[in-house]
Parts: C-alpha cells; structure tokens; sequence
DNA sequence: GATCAAGTTG
C-alpha cells in the first residue's frame, strides 16, 4: 500500500530540489513509482486533486498505459470522460503499441475506453484483440466492459456475439461475466433471456439478484422484481445499497414502502442521502406525502436531488403552491435548480388545477435565464405546461424554433391540439412527423384521441389501422377506448359493442368507460347496463362513474336506479371528490367550491349569477336537472344547479375584468353537462371568449359554440 | 471487473 500522502510527500520533496539545494548534497529522492502513483490516483477525491497528479505522471511517466487507464477512469468518475480520453487516444488508435499477448494490458484498455464514454472504440479494440494476429486472448475481464458497451450503444446483435465468445472460451458460467449478460439482455428488452441465465445459475451473487430484479423493473414487471427480491430475503441474500436503490422504484403500495424501509435501517442504510431520497421517492409514489416531507425535514445534508424529489413530490400529490414555495426556498438559500428540479415544478405546473398561465410563463422565464431551456426534456416540459394551461400558440412557438425534438416532443404537441380540439393540425402534425421518426404506441393515444376529440371519424380509423399495418404497434387497451369513443360519439353503440367484442385483449376500463360516455350523450339502456357492470367489478372505487351512471339513468327517467347507484356508492364507502373550479384573476388564483360563499364579493356574484341566468334563459336555455341532486324538489334542483363552482367562477370572470378579454377557468373534474350548455349561452349573450379545462379535455367557448361540439 | 443513483408524453 502507498498511502496517500507519502506519495504526495514525495513528489514535494522531489519537487523541491532545484530550489533549495541542501548545504549537505544528498542524491536527489526517485520520483514515485508507477504503483503509488495509481494509489493514489485512484483514492484522489477531487479533480483539484487529480489534475496535480496528472500533470506528475505526464512528466515522470508518460507512457505507463496502466497509469494512463487509471487516470482516464478517475477523470470519468469525476465527471470528466474527455479528459481522460486523451490519455488513451494514442493506444486506442495504434493497438500495436500494447504488447501483444498481455491480456492485463488490453482489458485495462478496453475498460479505460468504455468508462470514458469511447464505447465504439472498445467494441472495435475487442476485435482487434479477437483477431487471429491480434493481440490477446480475451479472459473472463474483458468480457463485462465489452457487454456494457454493447447496452450503451444499443448494439445487442453484437452483444449476442460477444456472448458467443464467452461461451466458446469458457468464461460464460464466471458470475461476472454471467452477471453483465444478464444486464445486457435486460437493456436489449430479452427479459426472458435474462431470466433463464439466472435460472441456470449455481452461484448467485447478490449483484447477480440485483441485476435480475433490476432487469424485471426496468421492463415494465415490477410486481414481479418485488416479488424477486422477497424471494432473496428468503435465500439469506443480504441485499446491498444498489439493491435497495433498485428495489424500491417498485414499490407503490404503502406496507412495501414501510416493510421496505425498516429493512433499510435494518442493514443501516439510511443514512446515506441518496438512498434517502429514493425513500422519499418511495413514499411519494405511494401516496404519503406528509411522511416524505417528514424525510426531507429529516436529511441533514440535503443535496439537489432531495430538493428536486420533495418537489417532484409535491407536484404528484397535486400540492403545486407547496411545490412552487418549496422551488422559490431553495433558491434563497441559493441552492442552484438544475434540469431535473426544473423538470418536477414544470410537471406540478402542467397538472395542478392551482397553476396558471401566469406560472407557467414563470417558470419558463427561469428556464430562459438558468439556460436549461436548451434542454430537451426541460423545453418539452415547458410546451406541455403552455399546453395545459392553455396556450396553444406559446407552445407552438417553442416547438417551431426547438433545434431537435424528439418522440415526446411530437406526441405532446399532437396531443396538445388534441386537447384543444383542434384534430386537424394534430393529424397535420403527426403526418409531418411520420417522415422524420417512427411513432410509438403513446404518439398514436395522441393522434387517436385527437380525432376522437375533434370528431375525425374516418382519419380515425385510417390511423388506427396504419398503426399496425404501416408501423408495426400492437394496439393496447388505451387505442381500443379511443376507437369506442369516435363510434360513440357518432351515436355508433352497436358498432362500438361489436368492436368491443372482437378485441383481441381485454377490455379495461378505459373501453368500458368509452363506452358509458357515449352513453351520456346517446343515452340507451343496454349498453349503459352492459358497461357498467363491467366498470363496477373493474374499477369498483371510481366515483366519477357512479356519478355519471346516476346522471344517464336519470336522464333515461330511471329515477330509482338514478337512486340505487347513489345509494351503492355510500355502501362501498366510495368517496365522492369535491368538485372545484379556479379562475386567475391579476396573478391570483380563486378557487370555487359548489354553493361557495367564501369570496368577499360573494352577494355580488350571486346578485349578477342570477341575472344572467336570465338572459341565458331568454336566449333558450333550459336548466338541465339531470345534473342536479336529486333527493330535492325541482325548483331547489335548479337553484342547486345554478350554484356550481363553474358558474360561479365564470360570473366572477366576468364581474372582474374587461368586456374584451377571455375568461380561463379550471374544473378538477369533468365539466357538468348543465355548465357547459350554460356556459355557451354565456359566451353567445355576453360575447366573451371563455376557455374551460376540466380533467379531460379543453373547451372554447365562443358566441354559443363550444369546440368540442357538445361531446367530451 | 458486474448491479443502483432526483426525470418530460395518454
């Protein structure tokens, strides 16, 4: 061993000579040797301390190829690949300057390429070394660098071959080597692949049940990656950090977080701030955030990441005033944001009814002089929270003037129209997509539900079916459920059953609800019964449906079942949400419940509420009661109706700003079909644009039209 | 030598 120091004291001492001469001459001390110099190169925590070390070996040994690999990974470790790539440039390109036959050599080699990034410049130096003249017998160490390469480069036809080498030297039963072909089937998608070389296996290390559980996560089977890793515990597996770490994106029910945790500080993990923020990612997906803002109170040594994961958090408990104050803290402590902390408030802003436009823009101006708008995933984060907040034109703009874009990009802008109503740029769009890059199954929810909004029957189906035919996506349940939608809407319910049937998979619940929506506008016994049966034993908990079931049997004049379905949502204990609607005002958001009669100018609101329902009912519309509650007379059924956040949040729109300007509310749950007939004779009596978002969809509301042409 | 490490689309 070579500690540290020495090293350091020797080369100051070697340093010093020419400057102070002893009086006594003494031969001068050696330079370090090769040796102490990886020591201590290895052990360097910092690149103000690797650069002096760097600078040593350039002058004392230049073309020590193990100190050079050395060095390259240091400098990969520390953040910088390029750096250390120099180093092994010469080498890499002019393999015959590492001795032939000296496998050590070679494998660092390989190793140093990979770790700094250069992972086609491994692959290719592997080759060399496989061929006949070439330099080396490749050895159970080559093999696992070799194979991460293949993973980061996607080139898994190559790893297949590589795999084939190890096998045909005899390496493919060694646990390392074993353990990197499983992580590189796991990367190609092979999951199956990756599973039976685990089956096979004798000895299992616990790198070897990470990685396989690793290998289940990551391809879409996290039940079974938990259950995996149960299985571990019960072969006396001491699991480790990375094992922890990769364990616990799985989790999302609570006593898995909890039995988790206690497992954690168990084997005294806890301590460490990056496992610790996995908890709080943990927790957060499992619905607790008072128990995740107790962690992060916790972290005495927060990092980014802790920050970035509260407000993530935040932003997926729809808590965006939290998730904004947290974001604003963090920056009077000057702590810099970065992209990711970027990209969890701009996701709370997308989402949360409590976010405005006002907001969006914010943020948008801190990614603006952060400079991490020249991100990719931070700019299309910021189109998505244009989108949804209800500028179009905002988003668009950046989109026209992204210099790359990618997948998701295109499926958000797609979806964006979609949203809006406006199918006919969405498909616009899409086509112009088609000739740049392959869509994904997620592209065609997009473009499906586009036509679906904006009623594009026949392009519906054109796309439905080039999905497979031209592009090769099997069509999931989420494709089938817009395909129910665009019949539905076309009053097609017979047809949308037939479809239903044919379905070469299940239908879920997102069919089944299709299928109940069409319901709403065409109301009809049978398919109301036939969808709600399957929707009660799929999606027992969902209050929205039971709400909905009770409004197309009231409509229907069923007023008992109307009844029966009210009463069977209090027996399961369903909760009913509270329905809100938020309307910005001079940068402040109010917020309306039904009935409210919090705001200061409630009397007015009322006052003014009921005069325009007036003029509406001038102008011909009818108070539709099948929206009402129902255990009441009719005349308290319309004065009920009348009190509907959405009304009361539009009336207070239009007491408060300029006769010219649009009014944007926000409804957390699906608009009421009485509001959104209301609300169009609003628009036409009052000549005001108003724009609407509720859970669905965007309504734009203009001189008694809405663009979604009355279905959602 | 192998695993993990805050994250955008319906």
């Amino acid at each position: 061993m070579f500690p540290r120091s020495n090293v350091f004291r020797a080369l100051h001492q070697w340093r010093s000579v020419p400057d102070a001469p002893p009086s006594h001459p003494l031969p001068p001390p050696l330079p370090p040797e090769p040796s102490s110099f990886v020591t201590a190169v290895r052990s360097s925590a910092s690149l103000r301390v690797l650069k002096p070390l760097h600078a040593a070996v350039l002058r004392h040994h230049p073309d020590d190829l193990v100190l050079s690999v050395a060095l390259a990974c240091r400098y990969s470790q520390l953040g910088l690949p390029r750096a250390g790539l120099s180093l092994l440039s010469p080498a890499a390109a002019d393999p015959s300057l590492v001795p032939a036959g000296d496998t050590f050599l070679w494998n660092l080699l390989v190793r140093g390429l990979v770790e700094s990034g250069a992972h086609d410049r491994a692959l290719a130096l592997y080759r060399q070394m496989r061929e006949p003249r070439g330099g080396a017998q490749p050895n159970n160490f080559t093999f696992p660098p070799v194979l991460k390469a293949c993973s980061y480069l996607g080139d898994f036809e190559e790893g297949v071959k590589i795999h084939g080498d190890a096998a045909e030297l005899g390496y493919e039963s060694d646990v390392f080597v074993r353990n990197s072909l499983i992580a590189m089937y796991s990367k190609s998608g092979a999951v199956d692949t990756a599973k039976r070389l685990f089956d096979e296996m004798p000895d299992r290390s616990v790198v070897t049940w990470t990685t396989m559980i690793g290998a289940l996560a990551q391809n879409g089977h996290p039940e079974e990656a938990l259950a995996l890793f149960r299985r571990m515990l019960e072969e006396r597996v001491r699991p480790n950090r990375a094992t922890f770490l990769t364990v616990m994106p799985c989790v999302i029910r609570c006593d898995d977080a909890d039995d988790l945790h206690k497992l954690i500080i168990r084997y005294r993990l806890e301590s460490e701030v990056i496992v610790q923020n996995a908890i709080m990612g943990m927790y957060s997906r499992c619905g607790k955030i008072e128990q995740v803002r107790k962690l992060f109170d916790g972290i005495a040594e927060k990092d980014l990441a802790s920050w970035s994961s509260m407000i993530e958090a935040y932003a997926r408990a729809d808590m965006f005033e939290e998730a904004m104050k947290l974001f604003r803290n963090m920056k009077l402590l000057e702590i810099v944001p970065d992209r990711v902390t970027l990209l969890g408030v701009t996701r709370g802003c997308s989402n949360s009814a409590v976010a405005s436009l006002r907001h969006a823009q914010l943020i948008h101006g801190f990614a603006i002089r952060s400079l991490l708008i020249e991100d990719l995933m931070v700019e299309t984060a910021v189109i998505d929270s244009y989108v949804r907040r209800g500028s179009l034109n905002s988003a668009r703009r950046i989109f026209d003037q992204m210099r790359e874009k990618n997948l998701v990009t295109w499926s958000i802008m797609i979806s964006g129209y979609g949203m809006h109503g406006r199918g006919v740029e969405a498909l616009e769009l899409f086509n112009r997509m088609k000739c740049l890059m392959k869509p994904d199954h997620i592209t065609f929810v997009s473009v499906l539900s586009a036509c679906s909004h904006a009623g594009l029957i026949d392009e519906g189906w054109q796309c439905f079916n080039s999905m497979t035919t031209e592009f090769g996506i099997v069509a999931h349940s989420e494709h089938y459920a817009c395909m129910v939608d665009l019949l539905g809407r076309a009053g097609q319910l017979e047809k949308a059953r037939e479809f239903i049937e044919k379905m070469p998979i299940k239908p879920d619940c997102s069919v089944w609800g299709s299928l109940l929506g069409a319901c709403r506008i065409h109301p009809d016994a049978k398919f109301t019964e036939l969808a709600a049966t399957s929707l009660f034993e799929l999606d027992p908990q969902n209050s929205g449906r039971y709400i909905l079931l009770s409004n197309i049997y009231t409509s229907l004049g069923k007023i008992e079942e109307a009844h029966s379905i009210r009463v069977l949502m209090r027996k399961r204990g369903v909760k009913k949400i509270a329905g809100y609607t938020v309307i910005e005002l001079n940068n402040k958001l109010y917020k309306f419940l039904v009935g409210d009669c919090s705001n200061p100018q409630s009397d007015l609101i009322y006052r003014e509420l009921e005069r325009l329902m007036d003029r509406i009912k001038e102008a011909g519309y009818v108070p539709n009661t099948n929206f009402a509650l129902h255990d009441v007379e009719e005349e308290t059924q319309v004065k009920s109706l009348y009190m509907h956040s959405e009304k009361l949040a539009i009336v207070f729109g239009l007491i408060n700003t300029r006769p010219e300007s649009t009014i944007r509310v926000h409804k957390n749950l699906r608009v009421c079909g009485d509001c959104h007939t209301a609300t169009k004779f609003i628009s036409k009596v009052t000549k005001r644009k108003i724009v609407m978002r509720d859970s669905h969809r965007f309504h734009h509301f203009s001189d008694g039209e809405c663009s979604c042409g009355d279905y959602w």
